[in-house]
RNA sequence: AGCUUGACGAGUUCUCCU
């Protein structure tokens, strides 16, 4: 059993959706009962092919067989409809688990708030940070990192400066995704100044900033015509061993590009081709 | 030394500026 659901869990997450579906009859065929978790690794695998409604109907069917959906089984299937972009049924979803008395949890909130975030609705996903604390679910970085950055998104800075010194107070400490957050929210308003500021501030709190964080830095530079200061930190990770991926040369080549300087910009694509990326 | 069948795992590029 233990086997089967491993590998149905895999044809999911490879892409195979029909296969998975065929492997979990063939287990029906040969006595071998489908549990909680093959259940929860369908509705899952649904939602992760962007098929909510369908792992919606496994939830159907795991009542069918007498099978109670846990908090596991909802959370996959709340987080899939919120990425889905269908709050509204994300909700529902949650109502419906309450009312059968099953308690959200961190991963659950968490899954909520996010995809709140990623819409726009940070105030909504503010409520909700409040309901978990309420509910005595303690939020973590991840919480109020997707909260900082909807709000950063939103031009809120004063609330993500908030929420921020919210996370501080309860002993969360930021991460390099938390400062990846706000460095990416002032570089898109302009504010390279303080961007580099929080990096400073990173480094000084023995952060390490990853090439996300300088792609960030070096996009930004780019779109403010600062060309050579985006190649200058491009040169400069490369020398502390910081692999540039191909976010991070793509971001320096469109500089180039429409600097019109295409020499440069060949020898990069030369460069990221020798360092085995895939150009995409 | 081994995160050991399931859920959040978060921040960065582009698609001619909608």
């Amino acid at each position: 059993l233990v086997t089967y659901n491993v590998i149905i869990g895999g044809l999911f997450k490879a892409g195979l959706v029909d296969e998975a579906l065929e492997l979990k009859k063939s287990m029906t065929e040969k006595g071998l009962d489908p549990d909680r978790f093959t259940y929860s690794i369908l509705i899952d695998g649904f939602c992760k092919n962007k098929r909510s409604r369908e792992a919606k109907s496994i939830l159907g069917e795991m009542y069918g067989v007498g099978l109670n959906p846990d908090h596991v089984a909802y959370t996959a299937l709340i987080d899939g409809f919120m990425k889905e972009g269908d709050t509204e049924e994300a909700f529902r979803i949650k109502d419906e688990m309450v009312a059968r008395g099953i308690k959200l949890n961190l991963i659950s909130y968490n899954a909520i708030i996010h995809g709140l975030c990623k819409v726009g609705q940070t105030e909504k996903a503010k409520d909700l940070l409040g309901e978990m604390i309420a509910a005595g679910v303690r939020p973590n970085t991840q919480t109020y990192t997707s909260l900082i950055e909807g709000y950063i998104r939103g031009n809120n800075t004063n609330e993500a400066y908030e929420m921020l010194v919210e996370m501080k107070e309860r002993n969360l400490e930021p991460t390099v995704y938390t400062c990846g957050a706000i460095i990416n929210g002032l570089c898109r308003a302009g504010d390279l100044e303080r961007a580099n500021f929080v990096l400073e501030k990173m480094i000084a709190g023995g952060l390490k900033p990853n090439v996300v964080i300088y792609t960030t830095l070096i996009r930004s530079y780019v779109q403010g015509g600062k060309l050579e200061e985006a190649i200058d930190i491009f040169k400069a990770i490369t020398k502390k061993g910081i692999l540039p991926d191909v976010f991070c040369y793509n971001s320096l080549i469109i500089g180039l590009c429409s600097a019109k300087r295409m020499e440069e910009a060949r020898a990069y694509l030369l460069e990221m081709v020798e360092r085995r990326l895939k150009p995409d």
